[in-house]
DNA sequence: GATGAATGAGGTTTCATTCAT
DNA sequence: TATGAATGAAACCTCATTCAT
């Protein structure tokens, strides 16, 4: 039996290895050019091997997409229950942050994802569970607005709107730092701007006389 | 006489007859799933042709990419002098938006070619004026800001840094907005969620305790 | 009837000025490689232009040619009706010489013509014409050799052959030191070796014991 | 064990094939007539897997000239040590005949890359390969010049300049012959004729008065 | 399970040639 | 007469994918 586990085990691993590979690679080139060969080189194997553990390049980008969002919804909704929403909305912003930061290519495979549509002869299945995760990510988000306003702390409005906004300025930040940074490698103002664009946002959402007589 | 100048007219046309279907197209699958002989088809000429009017795919790409940051940086410079800050914010988010509304696919173009890297033998001087476009309309964007800084209407802070938020949050919007209406094609959220996103960064970047006493 | 003259001479003169491109251009880069819009931009025409001329690109080469060894045979024949037999074949050396010097290109394109020979669909007559001129340059040569003979002074030998050998030392050492000059562009040795090979020529074909009593 | 050394000597064996495919085409039709299309029908190959084992159509191109090269290196420089120099000549006659007889294709693709030009994107190491390997076979040849005269048998002259002028007298009658077979495809005087150069090329570098008194 | 070898389909680009003007 | 514009055909090359071993 254990040998059955350990078999069982390795093959998961070997899959383990040829996703990071290729979610690099992606990451680093794109979708259409990066190829299969590229990826195989990478692991140090054949071509022919990955088609072992997966049907298409198709299928295996979209598996990183999968795992990506997966991976992010566990980092938000990560337990912070007692928090002031403030805390929580902050604890979201670090949770981001901190994906991108260790697992900097998934954002932009996830972007490529938004983009590309060629993603044709797609198996239903996988699309489906690609979109559910997606939304269940940004349902995470809404729930802390949806709390802040039960508490009156927040300006009345819709809180899934408000997840919108946030998901694409924290987006959006990303893909545009990123940008800049190809051409000025040095200046990296992803942090602090990531920052100031929280406080803003917190500043936004607020009720408006807060704090009037 | 009128000859020669209709012949230019005619081919300027033509011109950007082919401009317009290779947005279309490299909006709709990207530059590489893009093939020349899809816009060719397009337009309703032979590959061979669109060569006679661009050296290559990726300077028809890049073309594409200089005309669309113009024509935004057109908008965004429009004449509004006499405005408050805040009326000239709004009409940044028209702006913006109305580029968007005239050229959904000039934005998507952006995208593309913030993710794709191997724009790699690329003329020198096309690449510099990209980059400077870019430049030019956070500027526009930025002075903005400073305005409203130095008439106390805003806390102080980096107005260069607000307007690559600004920016970021507006293309995160936009492609996310796009994202979501692929998969349900009748909800179309974008204006609203884009006011939305305004007014909050409108109060956001406001005074904090504005209006105490 | 001036005016038709007039007319003729000048079209004769446009389709002299297009063979002298052509033959730069193809001597300078093949026949293969040079292009017809190369050529017409040498001549300031239009590639459409050169069809009024040449009925296609093969016949401007083969005309090119024809032109070329036609001239040769001028040069070879030139009358030094009253020279030794040595005298003359010097005179032989430096009509070749000269022909090569005023007019690099010429040889290079006769290689190219005995090398490609996908002169396909060539008018017969044409190719005809081609094939009679360079007989009829060897025919120039090897009658010197005739008469030296006659005279006593070479050995007894095939003087058709001995012409092939001439034409063949001179035509290789003219390819090889341009190539040689490709790579080391200074060094220009043509000239002397050109000597060195005549001059082995003339006493390698003279009686064997030459002065011996 | 011996299964890895068979798929590696058939792996040989192939792109063996290839270049004697190449080899054919090229000599046939020259370089840029040569579609790698031809190349992979002669073989009953895909032309993509001809990418495997050249990465393009110039690399192929070169490698043949390089493997020339070598084999007329190696018959050049045969052993035949106790010779006496004129023999030795004889020989190098012999070398290179067989050489052109063997394969005689081989020439015409060496003057081929003598006339084109464009071998430009080429890796600068085989260039240099090339160039070094022209150049050992021009000396091997100035070697037996230098002995002669060391001798006093020859006249005294740079040999490097002899071997130039038999190297091109050699190239030369085998690219002329062969021209006049294309022509008139029964009559092959290229041996009688070669014999005959040599002849001469013999008696010309000797001692001038050889044999008077 | 792993892979070396092969390839079909397709991509970008070039170019000789035609034709309406 | 001259040409700008257009293109069919073909060239080189790439790559996802298959399959025998």
């Amino acid at each position: 039996m254990g040998i059955k586990e350990r078999k069982e085990r390795e093959k998961l691993e070997r899959r383990q290895k040829i996703l990071e590979a290729a979610k690099k690679l992606f990451m680093l080139k794109g979708y259409r050019s990066t190829t299969l060969e590229d990826i195989a080189k990478e692991v140090e194997l054949s071509p022919a091997t990955i088609y072992l553990y997966f049907r298409s390049k198709e299928e295996l980008y979209v598996s990183l997409n999968l795992i990506g969002l997966q991976s992010l919804a566990g980092r938000i909704s990560g337990q912070y229950k007692k928090l002031s929403v403030e805390k929580k909305i902050l604890r979201l912003k670090d949770a981001l942050y901190g994906a991108f930061r260790q697992d900097p290519l998934l954002f932009r495979v996830i972007f490529h994802t938004q983009l590309e549509d060629t993603l044709s002869s797609l198996d239903d299945v996988l699309l489906d569970e690609l979109n559910q995760l997606a939304r269940k990510n940004l349902t995470l988000m809404a729930d802390v607005f949806a709390e802040g306003m039960r508490q009156g702390k927040f300006s009345e409005s819709n809180c899934m709107a408000l997840a919108d906004i946030l998901w694409a300025t924290f987006t959006g930040l990303v893909l545009w730092e990123e940008a800049k940074r190809k051409i000025n490698p040095q200046k990296d103002f992803l942090r602090p701007t990531l920052d100031k664009a929280f406080d803003i946002f917190l500043q936004g959402i607020g009720k408006k006389n807060e704090g009037k007589t």
